[in-house]
Order: C-alpha cells, then sequence, then structure tokens
DNA sequence: GAAGTCATGTAAACGGTTACATGATTTT
DNA sequence: AAAATCATGTAACCGTTTACATGACTTC
C-alpha cells in the first residue's frame, strides 16, 4: 500500500468534508488550506483519477446543463485511508524558506541592503496577515468544523510574531548601523 | 539568462563564503541551513557541473593522497549572479505543512487524537529548538559574519513561538474535552 | 580486520508548477 | 458583443528524494 501523496491527501479530506468536483475542490483550497497546503488544478484532476483507478472516490456524472462536470465521494476505502494517515502521529518540520536562505547570506550585502530584505519580508506576512484576519471576522468557512479555526488561530499567530520579529530585527540593525557610521 | 534553481543558490552562497568540495558543501548545509533549506547529494553534485559548464563556478582537482577530490570556488560572473539574487528584495511566503494539514481535518478524528497531534508537534518543535540552542551556545559557526545569527535568533525565536502555540491549545483543547465530558 | 568517514557520483521515481488548450455558460 | 467564470484536462519542465554503487583512507 503506497504511501498518500499530498494532493492525495488535501482531495481525501475535502471529499470527506463533502462530496465535490475537481473545480470546487480548487475553490476550496485556494479559499482555505492554501496558506499551509496548496495544490494545483495539474495535481487535482490526474490525482481525482487515481483516487478512482484506485478505488479511494468514486466519481458522478453531475453536468449543469451543457456543461460537463464530475463531482466525487469518498468510498469506504477512501475514509479508512485518510483516518488511517489522520491517526499516525508523526510530525516532521520541513521548511523551504528563501527568504531566510537570501538572510543567511546577507553579509555580502551592502549595508541598508539587506534592512530591506527585512521590510519586503515584514511586509509580506503583513499581507497574510490581513488576509487570515478578514477569514476570521468572515463567516464560518468551514461550518460545524472546530479544527479548521485551530490552524487558523495558528496562523495569525505565526504571521504576527513573524511581523513582531522582522520589525525588531529593523531596529537593531538601523541601531547598529547608526553606531557603525558614528565609530567610522 | 534562466533563473537560478535552489540548490544553485546555496552552493553559490557557500562558496563565496569560501571554495569548498561538494561533500563540504553537504556538510555545512547539514550544520546551517538544513533547518530552512536542505538539499541532498543528488543535487548537489549535478548542480555544480552545471554550475562549471556555464562558468559560475570553476572546479580544481584537489586529491588528499589517493583519494579524488575537487574544490569549486566561485568565479566573477558567478558572484555577480549570487549577488543579484541577494539584491533582489523579492519575497514569497510558500508553506508547505503536512502537521497543519491534519490538524485542519481533526474533526474527523476520536478527541483524543487530535490532542495527540498537538503534542507530536510540540515535541518536534522543542527538539529542533534543542539543536538550534546548541548551535547558538558552541562557536560561532560562520566565522566574522552577522546575519546567520540573525537566521539563528529567528529559528530559535519562530521554535519557541510554536512550543507555546501547541502548549496553550493542548490546555485549550484538554479544558473543552472536559467541559464536553461534564455536559453529557 | 572491521567499522567509520571521506569523496564522488548515477538512476529511478515522484511530485509539483506552469503554460497551454478547449468550450460552455453567465454577467456586464 | 465582450469579459468573466465554470469546468476539465494535457504536456513539458523542473527539482527533490531515495536508493544504489564504488573505492580509498582512517581509526579502533
Amino acid at each position: 500500500m503506497r504511501r498518500l501523496s499530498g494532493t492525495a491527501l488535501v482531495v481525501l479530506g475535502l471529499l470527506a468534508l463533502r462530496p465535490r468536483s475537481g473545480y470546487e475542490i480548487k475553490q476550496t483550497i485556494d479559499k482555505t488550506t492554501r496558506f499551509f497546503w496548496n495544490a494545483s488544478y495539474g495535481q487535482i484532476y490526474p490525482e481525482l483519477r487515481r483516487l478512482a483507478a484506485a478505488g479511494l472516490v468514486e466519481g458522478e456524472a453531475a453536468p449543469r446543463g451543457g456543461r460537463a462536470r464530475t463531482v466525487y465521494a469518498l468510498t469506504g476505502e477512501g475514509r479508512r485511508r485518510l483516518e488511517e494517515w489522520l491517526g499516525e502521529p508523526d510530525f516532521r518540520v520541513d521548511i523551504r524558506d528563501e527568504g531566510l536562505l537570501k538572510l543567511f547570506f546577507a553579509d555580502l550585502l551592502p549595508g541598508e541592503a539587506a534592512l530591506g530584505l527585512l521590510r519586503v519580508r515584514r511586509a509580506a506576512h503583513e499581507r497574510i496577515l490581513e488576509q487570515l484576519r478578514q477569514i476570521e471576522s468572515g463567516p464560518q468557512f468551514v461550518g460545524g468544523r472546530a479544527y479548521p479555526d485551530v490552524v487558523l488561530s495558528y496562523g495569525i499567530g505565526f504571521h504576527s510574531w513573524a511581523v513582531g520579529w522582522c520589525d525588531e530585527m529593523e531596529r537593531r540593525l538601523a541601531r547598529e548601523a547608526a553606531k557603525a557610521a558614528k565609530a567610522s
């Protein structure tokens, strides 16, 4: 039994909440999981086929007018596999952050440029924070479920912390730059 | 001029600090950038060849005894390309966190199991935090450079925050579970 | 003499992004 | 009539991980 791909996991998870078409799955991802788990059409449609071939989901033709449409639903086996994955309490922190890589090498840059990196970084966190706060104050985005809000609170907490960190670093580096200028 | 791959960027950055063999590059990554930017031998060696072919690095045979060894150094063009990338103040937050995905769907799990996810998550952050603190208290890991320490402080700050968040969530969920049990 | 580390690499499989393509329906 | 959105997909490309392979030198 092969391990399910990342895309398979979001797809199964969203279908467990209710049946959807590939298009609707993508819409939902764009509104919810994209902040920590994205997926593109180029993955979703082939994945739905694979999952259907493996018997974890079932597609049913559900055209709207003359427009073709296939709605997928979890099978019993699909639910079993999803719950199996959910139940495994493995967890690996796997961060890939190009901004941090840049910052790591920022000594190679003239003094003010590194400050620019931090400002751009802070702005990016602020932008996401705004989006998350809008979701927070909007209608419950996944009705009757508690954990999406837990994850949302993580997002808000993390990006708030990150904004604060950038802020503090900017101030510290500006202070040190001023001191260095005075000493010279 | 094609965009440099992630692996190319770490490789160029580390070679800018000083010339190294592919093996030494990997050693350094394992001690430093792996916490936010990893790379495997399977990428590093082919990448060094590509970079050499493109004229961004130069390899020189530097055998140790009968053991073959190639030490690579940045060329002028390599340094130019590295600085070009460092100077671009673009920044995209691109998070992929399987743990959060699990948590997002945790309503499908029996009550105590979700708490388990949080505990495992906290433990993972604590483990990394320990490693980072050891690096912090150890000898300056990249001599004479300020920004590696900035990035280290980010790591310590982030994982500390994450441990705190897990802690708080665990308490909140336990409280709610107790209340629910009482009410039934 | 065995185990560990230095050193370099290849091949296969996998996963994901991007761009492209098509056509119907709905809204302005 | 045009633009936006619904809906589905394919193909090419890129990058990463993992497993495998080899051999020399060093340390116990």
